[in-house]
DNA sequence: GACGCTGAGACGGTTTTCGTCTTATCGTCT
DNA sequence: AGACGATAAGACGAAAACCGTCTCAGCGTC
């Protein structure tokens, strides 16, 4: 942790200060405290102040996200030869996706301290980042299983979905599970391979 | 909740910002949107701002505690005809406080969020309230037993022992479980009652 | 209708925060 | 050793946030 690059270690203090404060409340002085860095170098690495700061710490915490989630997935498949089918694929990526939501305990904690902020990151205006860079992570993986259909359209979706059930949690269908992801997405993933996207 | 007295609303907004913020980083307009008095109200009813808020907060939170305490030891009288003697007492005191500790939620939080604030406000800048607000509520109570002695010295020394425990547990001893805060307690207690005040 | 209480918010003064810049220190390379 | 780049510390003026007070309008009560 020590002897962490000096831009890794900034982001760790901010990511810090935000779950004790929230962004909103959190000052660059706030980080300077915290990492121990100056303001001259905080300045130096991140031109720009706190937005452009809290915006690398997004895409660093979005990228770890994604890595994490492609290695399991990758490490987990079955037989580990022969590729699966799509559906199986699809499965995987969405309960691995979701567990990992679960098990963020940063996420937790900007959840319960700055609801409105950490929302706002997952639904509106973070959304369009996270569905880019889940494409970018994804589309190759899925890919060469549906050519010649579009891979980003079924990646949006699934994000979509897979971030709606994890806030909000339903009684019909958890997200978590094999079995009841499978059984959901089945029917869609079938419609959408077939040539029908589904209605929306 | 909502038809409550402005000054508890006010004062419900405020605990509610400190637990997401932490006392420091609260402001009056935080209060304000938090409360939806308006801000010449809360300057009214509170003169001199934050600080003068706070620590009608803080009075009010405390009062509450012994409110609470003293209605428990007091209905948990085990026959409540015949008054226990001295030790039963103090036990059923330290317990009860142990266990109210225990499970204040927004202590709990206030801890989590703010340690440093909150651990003065329990250990040094905080204490002597806590002692004195202890000894207005605890000293009716255990003053007929121990007379002539002073009630306010061991009141002293309980919510100091029952503060230390609370935020550091002891493999040795748990105040909360009556049996282990006897067994510490009886001998203290009888050194004192025999004019022999603890050591220190 | 007069009166008191309250919410809304304007206002100037103060404090905090920002972003830049300078200086001193430290480690590295030549 | 001496030059050099990177960094911590912190000074500085400008901008923003915050404070505490004040006015005013709305609303219920007497």
């Amino acid at each position: 942790m020590v002897g962490d690059d000096l831009d890794t270690r900034i982001l760790d203090a901010a990511k810090r200060c935000c779950e004790q404060w929230g962004v909103a409340k959190v000052t660059i002085d706030d980080i300077v405290a915290a990492s121990g860095a100056s303001r001259a170098t905080i300045y130096r690495l991140f031109p720009g102040g706190k937005d452009v700061l809290f915006e690398a710490l997004r895409v660093r915490e979005l990228t770890d996200f994604f890595d994490v989630l492609t290695a399991a997935v990758s490490a987990g498949g079955d037989g580990d030869g022969e590729p699966d089918d799509v559906e199986s694929l699809i499965v995987r990526l969405v309960t691995t996706a979701t567990a990992e939501l679960r098990n963020d305990q940063h996420l937790a904690i900007m959840l319960a301290t700055a609801p409105g902020e950490t929302l706002g990151q997952l639904t509106v205006e973070g959304l369009p980042r996270i569905i880019r860079v889940a494409a970018d992570y994804l589309v190759p993986l899925v890919k060469p299983h549906i050519e010649p259909l579009d891979p980003a359209l079924l990646i949006d979706l699934l994000v979509r979905l897979t971030i709606s059930y994890f806030l909000a949690p339903s009684d019909l269908v958890d997200l978590g599970d094999p079995r009841s992801a499978r059984a959901v997405l089945r029917p869609a993933l079938h419609a959408y391979l077939n040539g029908h996207p589904t209605a929306c």
